[in-house]
DNA sequence: AGTCAGCGAGTTTTT
DNA sequence: CTCGCTGACT
């Protein structure tokens, strides 16, 4: 009947599941199979108590937590789709949707990136005069973020700030910058928390509702949530005191975002009669492993005494080498991959970790030049990258208007002749008359001394309304919103090589839309405003997929929660891993952090790990003389397997037996002598890097008038008419099912059918 | 009024 | 090295 088969959990594991009343602290290490336990308790609350799924909560912090999450509790019981499983602040815009009203906002509000939060914070600061150079827009976000993580809100920040200039000004921009954001209808990812439990402390009724109805709620990666998440969580916990939270204090790695470590900490102070269960043994990595990874984080004082084991066995040895510079890291480590890979190993075995993004353009070329498959998670977010912000803000001042950060910055991309000082005159005129910037433009006419401008912002304003006009899905309202623009004419200033990627990530962002619209059944509906929400708050962790067969390149950070055969931890390296930052910051908080980091790292391998740093590396350009990192030396010396005497110093390819093997394994950490390396035989490796593309030149196509040819998406087709355009061509095609559509045929991909 | 070129400054981790 | 801004030019 049930595939919850509760015989495959050890004891404690039981212990967790079965205690379902009351508050509970599962204190679970790493690899400690937490999301089994979650998976089960769920499970079992349906099963054998009788709770319905309905009244069943889960957060995490990814969506794609949350998504391998439902997945094992459907696969565990019947309904668990009925169980609400989502990351926090997806939960909060589920709530703030349907009740923002009552907080005198809009329900179809847009949320701000990092990025549109600075854009904002720079114009608040230019509005109150401040010298720009004093107050650092990043600052301001950073300190408003942890405010607002704090719940202090700006009337708190100024009172705080009597008396002291500075900081009476610091207030005044957070108390703008709000403002700005409750007439542009947007809220920052730190408002979706806070208006959230802003809406459930003054509304009676909702937070009822909401506490009858999450009559159980879990809460996975515990020890990374801040204040508002703690008090988010707590109010909706009060009536039936159900909360299950699961972490590991030495897994906290979001300080810096405002996490508090004391609220796993001090759970059982909160929670008076908390049930503690602590996961101590790992079902993930060898003994050799987690050695280190406890040798490491002994070092940190003011933890939760615990202590991993695992029945694994010893397996091999942790490796260590020190290398001359950045790139021949690198290339060893590629190499080294490449080497395992001939002898049976697939690619998406290795993850190469490291701490910071800049890190891993040395890794990415190397995977280039030597026909290595990788995906590269992380650096700047997909959504962030300045092509498909630019149609995001189009589509935001399509869908709404109001949001005037959009709007000011597609006002003049492409070009129309629309600058600074007529953007000045819009915003003084919509400041006067309390409109949006786009209900400014619309009322160009009427603001004076705006002059030659006029015609653009009428051009501009026309395009708009035309968008607007658009009868289409998603997807196609984006190729719309390329072809009316011209957005076209933005890519051709660029250089050849950096056009051709922005392409691909038009061409993604396209494929994105796309599957949205072919997805639209599990969700409620596939409005304009869904698909923002959720291109807004996806991270780049969630499209990772493990199955795909490629080495995989991310920070610690973003493997947080993921496990591979084999762990590259790359830069070990004073000034590096631990940051400068840290060490110099002389809080001793923010080495044990690092340590925290370092922790993490290690020990998302299961059977080999491998050690690295560099002598010298280059970093904006600079030349930096590192030190081997502390935490290298915090592993006691038998625990590594270092190569030849001069350990430290040498290369992989030194001495026969001096690599990183050991324990009869058949992994060896030995390569080819140089001159044998010279050319190795190309492997196995597909030829395909990075995201998967088509390329369209647009000299010449394989089509012509009267061919029949195939869409991806419309199907079969008649070429109508194909108008050379500047740099492309402008295709019109009749489609058997779809009708006419005029396309770009860089986007379309149309391909002749025989 | 808008655009372009040259100069200076800044760089941890991210839902 | 790359982004963003200031100041000169069209």
């Amino acid at each position: 009947m049930s595939d919850a088969n509760y015989a495959l959990l050890n004891k404690e594991q039981k212990e967790a599941v079965f205690h379902t009343e009351g508050p509970l602290l599962i204190l679970a290490g790493a690899g400690a199979g937490k999301t089994r336990v979650l998976a089960y308790r769920t499970a079992y609350l349906i099963e054998e108590k009788n709770v319905s799924p309905w009244n069943i909560l889960m957060i995490t912090f990814t969506n794609k937590a949350a998504q391998e999450m439902r997945d094992r509790v459907v696969s565990l019981v019947d309904y668990g789709d009925s169980v609400w499983v989502a990351t926090f602040h997806s939960t909060c815009v589920r709530i703030l949707r349907r009740y923002i009203d009552r907080l005198g906002y809009d329900s179809d509000f847009t949320i701000y990136d990092t990025d549109d939060v600075r854009t904002l914070i720079k114009q608040v600061i230019q509005e109150l005069d401040l010298d720009p150079k004093m107050y650092k827009e990043r600052a301001i976000a950073a300190w408003i973020s942890s405010l607002k993580n704090d719940m202090i809100t700006a009337e708190d920040a100024k009172k705080d700030a009597m008396g002291n200039f500075r900081a009476m000004k610091e207030a005044q921009i957070y108390e703008a910058y709000q403002k700005h954001c409750r007439q542009n209808n947007a809220l920052d990812f730190d408002d979706l928390l806070l208006l959230t439990v802003q809406l459930l402390q003054r509304n009676e009724d909702v937070l009822e509702y909401y506490q009858q109805r999450f009559k159980y709620i879990m809460i996975d990666e515990y020890q990374d949530t801040n204040r508002v998440q703690f008090e988010f969580a707590a109010l909706l916990a009060k009536k039936f005191g159900n909360l299950c939270v699961v972490g590991d204090d030495d897994q906290s790695i979001y300080r810096f975002r405002g996490a508090d470590i004391r609220n796993i900490l001090d759970f059982e102070k909160t929670f008076t009669g908390a049930k503690v269960v602590k996961l101590e043994q790992n079902y993930r990595s060898t003994t050799s492993i987690l050695d280190a990874a406890n040798a490491v984080i002994s070092h940190n004082r003011g933890r939760k005494n615990k202590h991993l084991w695992s029945e694994l066995g010893k397996g091999d040895s942790v490796g260590f080498r020190q290398y001359e510079n950045g790139y021949q890291e690198a290339e060893e480590v590629i190499e080294k991959i490449r080497q395992e890979v001939r002898r049976g190993a697939s690619y998406n075995d290795f993850a190469i970790l490291y701490r910071t993004n800049a890190q891993s353009r040395a890794f990415e070329e190397k995977c280039v030049a030597m026909n290595v498959p990788y995906r590269l998670v992380g650096g700047v977010n997909f959504y962030q990258r300045a092509e498909i912000k630019d149609l995001i803000a189009y589509l935001k001042t399509i869908a709404s208007g109001k949001d005037d950060v959009a709007t000011a910055r597609i006002i003049n991309v492409p070009r129309r002749g629309i600058g600074k000082t007529t953007l000045d005159k819009l915003r003084m005129f919509a400041d006067a008359n309390d409109l949006s910037l786009m209900e400014a433009i619309e009322h160009a006419k009427n603001i004076p001394g705006i002059g030659r401008a006029l015609p653009s912002l009428q051009a501009f304003s026309m395009i708009i309304e035309e968008l607007r006009q658009f009868d289409g899905d998603i997807e196609e309202l984006i190729r719309e919103v390329i072809y009316v623009t011209d957005y076209e004419s933005v890519l051709e200033e660029f250089e050849e090589e950096k056009q051709q990627t922005k392409r691909e990530n038009i061409d993604e962002f396209l494929s994105k839309a796309h599957d949205f619209m072919a997805g639209w059944d599990e969700m409620e509906e596939p409005t304009l405003s869904n698909f923002l929400e959720e291109v807004a708050l996806v991270a780049d962790i969630d499209d990772l997929d493990e199955d795909e067969n490629r080495v995989v390149l991310m920070t610690i950070h973003g493997a947080k929660g993921l496990e591979f055969p084999t762990v590259f931890l790359c830069g070990m390296e004073e000034g590096l891993f631990p940051s400068y930052m840290s060490i110099n910051s002389g809080d001793p908080m923010d080495i044990e952090e690092e340590r925290r980091l370092c922790y993490v790292g290690i020990t998302r391998a299961k059977r080999h790990l491998y050690l690295s740093c560099a002598r010298a590396r280059t970093l904006h350009g600079e030349v930096n003389y590192n030190r081997v990192s502390r935490f290298i030396d915090e592993i006691p010396e038998n625990m590594l397997e270092t190569a030849g005497k001069g350990g430290k110093r040498t290369f992989f390819d030194s001495e026969r037996g001096s690599g990183f093997s050991s324990g009869g394994s058949d992994f060896s950490w030995n390569l080819p002598k140089p001159q044998e390396k010279k050319k190795a035989p190309v492997t196995s490796a597909p030829a395909s890097f990075g995201k998967d593309f088509t390329v369209q030149k647009s000299d010449g196509l394989s089509y012509s008038v009267g061919d029949r040819v195939v869409h991806q998406r419309f199907g079969l087709g008649t070429v109508k008419e194909i108008v050379d355009g500047k740099k492309d061509y402008e295709v019109l095609v009749d489609f058997d099912d779809f009708g006419e559509k005029r396309m770009m045929a860089g986007f379309a991909k149309l391909e002749k059918a025989n």
